[in-house]
DNA sequence: CACAATATACGATTTCACTCGTAGAAGTCA
DNA sequence: TGACTTCTACGAGTGAAATCGTATATTGTG
């Protein structure tokens, strides 16, 4: 069973640290997106705050500086956004995206990927 | 060259509606909208004031209800909706998306559709 | 012509995502 | 211990999206 809940901008900013450092303080995450990005410490603060209220990550409050981890995985996170786009931009159509994706973007080293993907699946 | 205007939900359920339709009076999509939604007439309205504000629609405004058409095809729109995801949820790649979509749904007929895709930007 | 129906225009409201400032608790260290 | 530093908690403000009510103009109809 899938999480109802979908990431918003930052939320998903914040995930995206998460699943390739491990669990972090918010202090630590402040510092990733400090590469890129210019929020306050106190805004990073309060989405995550914000995401364990809503379950999208789980808070070891132990220490004086919490610890947070994600409840939920790149897998199915990246599934949702990919849902969702299908059912509200291709009416549904899984194929219509892949093929709106081929045609926006195609090296040809992806398309081997991607051929490499079907092969796969068929071979099944 | 490409519109940097990315339509919001309300939107994009509006030019699905022209994209299929053509050129249409508020009314109409309205009635259109009606079937799945219960917006209110002004609502609609209100939206699609706003989208020829922001260059998604131009405006016939010669009769008392105006015709709006789409300034934005739907490829045109799909594709920014993709990119958009690919960079923000697929740190760039196109193909992690596409194997992303393959496992979330993937009917035969779909996996065979996108392989003909790849033979045809393959050359074969 | 007068009335009802229907159109646009406009503004107010609500909700959500995001932002940050400030207060106060809890550690750090000279 | 006292002065900093670094946490969390909390509340408030901003802006965008979406909603709808009301006013006003125009059209059609009896």
């Amino acid at each position: 069973m899938r999480t109802k809940v979908k990431p918003t901008g930052a939320e998903l900013e914040v995930l995206q640290v998460l699943w390739q450092a491990g669990p972090s303080t918010v202090r630590d995450i402040h510092n990733a997106l400090r590469k890129t990005h210019s929020t306050g410490y106190t805004t990073v603060l309060k989405i995550m705050q914000i995401m364990h209220e809503k379950g999208l990550l789980e808070r070891d409050a132990s220490a004086r500086a919490h610890i947070y981890a994600s409840l939920v995985t790149k897998e199915d996170t990246q599934g949702q956004f990919v849902n969702d786009l299908v059912s509200k931009v291709f009416a549904g159509s899984t194929s219509q995206l892949v093929v709106r994706a081929l045609s926006e973007k195609s090296s040809k080293k992806e398309i081997e990927e991607i051929r490499a993907v079907l092969n796969r699946l068929e071979g099944k």
